[in-house]
Parts: C-alpha cells; structure tokens; sequence
DNA sequence: CGAATAGTTGACTAACGTCAATACTAGTGG
DNA sequence: CCACTAGTATTGACGTTAGTCAACTATTCG
C-alpha cells in the first residue's frame, strides 16, 4: 500500500531497506477517503501529516466571490503539510478528487525518522522542493500560456508523475478531472477548458474518454506546450524504479 | 545590516538575543549587487544559501519563446534557496532588481545552527512556509482576477511585507518595478500594466510616480482587490518588532 | 545635446468569459 | 425495462478582457 510513497521518495534519495521499512511504520495509519470530502478545511486546526497512497486529491483555496481555485494536485505517493503543523491550522482546504486512501502521520514521528535515517531526511527535503518548483512551473504555465498548451501542461505533467511513481501511464489512465476541477487548476472557466479540450483531442494529442486520458504520442504533445520534466527533478532513481513490472499491469488495464 | 533578517524571521519564531547574534554571523558575508544582474542563473551549481539584506530581487523562469515569467519577489529580509543546495544546481534564476545587498551562507553552517537554536530551526521552517503560501496565493491572484485587482494584490502584499520588515510604507516606499517586470509577476503584457496602473491612480486608489508608490488608503486598496494579509503568518512577532524606528528608517530608504 | 530606455496612448485583433440551450451519462426507483 | 433526475459535457451567440502593433512622449544618462 505504501509503494507509491517509497516509489516517490525514492527519486530524492536512496533508500535502504530500512528506510523503507520506517516509512512503512510511518504511514502505517490509513484511512479511505471519499471524493469531494474534505481531508482538510481552511482554518481546521492541524495535527497530521497526509501520505496519498491511493488516488487523487487537491490543495485548494477560495476565493470570497466564491471562485476557486486548485493549487497542488496531490497524486499517489504524495505527501501533504509537512511542515504545516508549525503554523498550528491550515491555510488552505485539502479535498480528494477520487476514492483513495491516505496515511495520516503524527508529526512528532517524523524528527525522530529524520534523525535515524539520512536518506528519509534527505528524500523529505527533496519532495517539498519538487512541491515548490511544481507550484513555480503551474505560475509560468498559467501565466504565459494559452488554454490548450496550459491544459497539455498539466497533462504531461500529471502523466510524468503518475510514470515516476509506477502508474502504467502507456496504456491510458485514469483521469478524475471534472472539466470544472481542470478549470480551477487551470484558471479557466469550464466552458473554455471544454473547447480547449475538444482541439487537443481534434488534433489528435490526446483521446479522453470515461474518464480515462491516453496520450498516443507523448513527445508531441509535450512539444506541443513546451513541456519538459526536469523541473520535477525524478532524477535520483534508477530507471528499474521508476518502471517496474510495466507488462504485468499493462495486461491488467488492456481495455479502454 | 542583517536587521531585516532578523526581524522577518521573528515573526516565525521568538528569537532570543543568542538567535539574533548567530544569525547576524551566519550572514556576515555580505556582496553588493546591481540591478538586473543575475545572482544565480538557472542551471549554474549552487553551493550558497542567499539572503536579501537590502534592495529587491526576484526568482525567474524563462519559456522557450523567449518569455519570462517572475514567480517570487525577494525583499529585504527574504531567504532564498534554503534546500536548493539539495539539487546541487539551480532551477531557477534569481536577478536583482535594485541596488542591493545579499548576505551569502555556507549552508553547512546551517544545520549547526538549527541544532543549537530552536528558535532558528523554527523560524527558517516558518521562512519557508511563508514562501509556499505566497506562491499559492499568487497562483490565486494570477488565476482568479481581473488586471486591475491583480496589480492591486501585488501591491498590497508587498507593502505588507515591507511593513513586516520595518519600511515605513505609510509615507511611500521605493517601488523598483518597471512595468514590463511587472507584467512578467502578473502574468501579463506591459502594455496592459500601463493601462491598469492608470486606472488604479485614477481612482485614487495608487500615487505611483519616480518609482515611489503611496498607497493612500491601504483599506480601500485591500478591499479592491480583496487583500488578507492572513497568507503571509505575520502572526507571531510583536507590535514593536513590527514596526521599529520609523522615522530613523525612512530617511535610511529615502536614499535606495 | 542625443541616444537609449521606459512609459503612454490609440486602433485593432485574438483569446477568453458569459449566458443559455441542448445532449449525454450514471444512478434511482417504479 | 423504462422513465426520471442530477450532474456533466457540448455547442452557439455574444460580450469583455487582454494582447498586438505601432506611434508618440517622457525620462534618464552619458
């Protein structure tokens, strides 16, 4: 349950079977979550730490007119308010985008985590740097692009992040993303994301359907919108983690 | 020298006399700095943490197309690439944007540091954060409002963070922004700054000339663009650190 | 004083938002 | 199995916002 955690924590630093072991003890509380339920809401006082092992949620914040708007996509393996429990509420509300599961950490673990092992000290500092350039690169995409690149964006972006952590993405996945929830992580409206969707798939870059996206050609469509991975830095892993048993699940996700 | 430092990062944790004295030593190495002169640029190895004593610089990203996008603002006080070292490289560029000073840290000394101090160790935690939120609520800014409303917001949160620091803002405050630097925070084109600044300072809402802006009635401005300061965690210093010497320090700003 | 840089303005175009009607889909209960 | 419903997706007509191009003015600096 806990592999897309170790998947991900695994491209900041290497981890030995012991740091694997610990962060398994570390995430061992899971709960199941809900979509559209609140993990976390704006203000609510804050004790936890949240691991995403399965499914997607979101960071999101509102607007007073009522606008939102979704700053992070929290994907499996993906951890949420390290460091928040030191401002002692949450300054932003947390809500899952699909049925999954969640680890919830008692902070108070993680110095003592931190301390033991190097390589968990090293891969935590790693992940919340690759949060901080993820939110730098989601300014420069929805501010200096236009809908259709910036909705290709975060497709190549989602799908690098879901390959980085062993999701099969060459055969289609799963694609939680209501045209309304692309549009707040976009700052678009829903209509527009509807068009703009509509000339991806026209031009052949993207085939989405019941909720399931497939990128036919991956490097076209990041041409397409200038996407390129580094600023995830999935650098550190060797490429075995990064792709394990692709044909295994392949066949498990054949149909579309 | 360091004062801005130090008071930024009292409002993340108390700081005791020894805090203060060790923080003015780690950034003992100061270097002057000239505008639009980078201090790292993108890709360059990165063995120094950075922090902003005075003048203004900001993080930037370049897209292929030769356009440029500013995700952070350093002010006086700020910290800069805390755990970049982590990467060995930069991922961003970071440019001055005044006549300033920079104070550079070994960041091995940093560790030290945080193991003898809590109050350090929380208020460079605290640091951090505050940096997260700020480029949440900018995605925010940049994503949900209008141009006008969306410059209001910069201005408002700048001013906020000057008065955090100590600059007298309430009698007008350097403003170094040229208007294309500022489309380039925005996420807009200079031309359309030029015409939303004009209809802020028609409606009284901005005194904008010779780079000094005034903000006359900092209510109305907030309430224009529906500013709360509440992102920012400015929260834990006192009045008093707040807002020191007023007077000795604006004839101290007068001259940047 | 002239050259370079920054700011301002107008006319026009492209991108995106708004409103509203319609179609589709999945789940519900008869 | 068929309505019925609520949520979601799609499409068109139209309005608004912001971008583009280009001329012109103001400021700065050598």
């Amino acid at each position: 349950m806990q592999t897309y955690l170790i998947r991900k924590l695994a491209h900041g630093a290497a981890l030995s079977e012991n740091d694997r072991a610990l962060l398994k003890h570390l995430a061992r509380c899971t709960r199941n979550v809900e979509p559209h339920k609140p993990l976390v809401s704006e203000g609510d006082p804050v004790q936890r730490v949240f691991v995403m092992l399965r499914g997607w949620a979101c960071r999101l914040k509102l607007l007073p007119g009522g606008q939102r708007l979704i700053t992070d996509l929290i994907l499996p393996g993906d951890i949420s308010h390290v460091q928040t429990n030191l401002l002692g509420y949450a300054d932003h509300s947390v809500v899952a985008l699909t049925r999954g599961v969640v680890a919830e950490i008692d902070p108070l673990e993680i110095p003592d985590a931190i301390e033991r092992s190097p390589g968990i000290a090293r891969a935590v500092r790693w992940s919340s740097l690759q949060t901080d350039s993820i939110l730098r690169q989601a300014l420069i995409n929805n501010g200096r692009r236009l809908s259709a690149p910036r909705i290709a964006h975060v497709i190549c972006e989602v799908r690098a992040r879901l390959l980085a952590v062993g999701v099969p993405v060459e055969v289609g996945f799963a694609w939680p993303l209501k045209q309304d929830e692309l549009a707040d992580v976009t700052g678009m409206t829903a209509v527009h994301v509807n068009r703009s969707l509509k000339t991806l798939r026209d031009d052949g870059l993207i085939l989405l359907q019941q909720r399931r996206m497939l990128v036919p050609d991956a490097e076209r469509l990041a041409a397409f919108c200038a996407f390129t991975p580094d600023y995830l830095h999935f650098t550190y892993a060797s490429a075995d983690e990064r792709r394990p048993q692709l044909h295994a699940i392949a066949l498990e996700t054949e149909r579309l």
